[in-house]
DNA sequence: ACGCATTTTCGGAATGATTCCTAATTAGAT
DNA sequence: ATCTAATTAGGAATCATTCCGAAAATGCGT
């Protein structure tokens, strides 16, 4: 295993990353990145706002968009953006599938490989893939036992 | 095979559908519908207006929203939605792999299987999948040629 | 600890694709 | 030809996100 997955390794990864490449280190990041560290939930910017708000109470919405393109164009969180919905944030930034619920919205990981590489595509088409995003849309295991609509 | 692919046969299998189920087949849909039946190039709305104004001179863009949202609501186009750019609509209603090129916008189909099935998903987490949407972000042949940015 | 340059914050305005609204028009049935 | 429900068209509304400008804060050098 590469990494630990834990919420203080996770943090303490990330604020080292930022720390080495300049930026600096307010308690508005500070509390965004406490948060999305331990949150598997992939939130979205006002689900973000509303969890930091608890410890920095006059944080405004801007200072979230700002802090979460700063971490994506770091390649530290991945957007999922949606057109219907408000885009979500994702910490796993491997590539992996996400099961969307399209009841309660939920979005979990699908834990094992995805079963087509980049290579097999490019060889196949000569269109060179460099990002994936692959998901199923459904009905969580909570959201089918209780008749899907 | 199940279908012909032509776009003429692709064109009446439409018409006659919506013809069963009693919606009117005005100029404004007829143009849109042989548009789409034509085109593998995953279109935007602004791209399906400015083609169906060759033959309809005056269709207006609600009427093409509202046409493409009749032709998804019978499941007979597939809208890809985006955030950042144009939804583009898709006549090829199969699940199925798109690549999308980040320079030039063009979106292909992958030909091949989907490489996982939504019973394999349901079995492995018990969410239970209804619909997919996977894609490759990358370079078209063309773009790649060309320097990637 | 102090001052400084730069970055960050924040509230509000702007954006833009899509949706909503309403009145006029039209397809298709009788 | 008439009638009615569906469709069209143009404009307003929506709303998550981006942009803007001024005020505040960080962290470095001193
Ligand atoms: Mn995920
Ligand atoms: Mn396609
Ligand atoms: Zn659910
Ligand atoms: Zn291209």
């Amino acid at each position: 295993m590469r990494h630990s997955t834990g919420q203080k390794d996770r943090e303490s990864r990330l604020l080292r990353q930022l720390r080495e490449k300049g930026y600096k280190l307010t308690s508005q990041r500070l509390a965004i990145i406490h948060l999305l560290a331990g949150d598997t939930s992939h939130p979205s910017a006002s689900d973000v706002l509303k969890r930091a708000r608890k410890r920095v109470p006059k944080i405004s919405m801007s200072t979230v968009y700002y802090a979460l393109d700063m971490l994506k164009r770091e390649g530290l969180i991945r957007e999922l953006e949606f057109y219907e919905k408000e885009n979500r944030y994702d910490i796993n930034i491997s590539d992996h599938i996400n099961l969307v619920c399209r009841k309660c919205g939920k979005i979990e990981d699908f834990m094992g490989e995805v079963p087509l590489s980049p290579t097999e595509v490019e060889g196949k088409t000569g269109f060179r893939p460099e990002g994936m995003r692959f998901e199923f849309y459904g009905y969580c295991r909570a959201c089918k036992n209780r008749g899907k609509r």
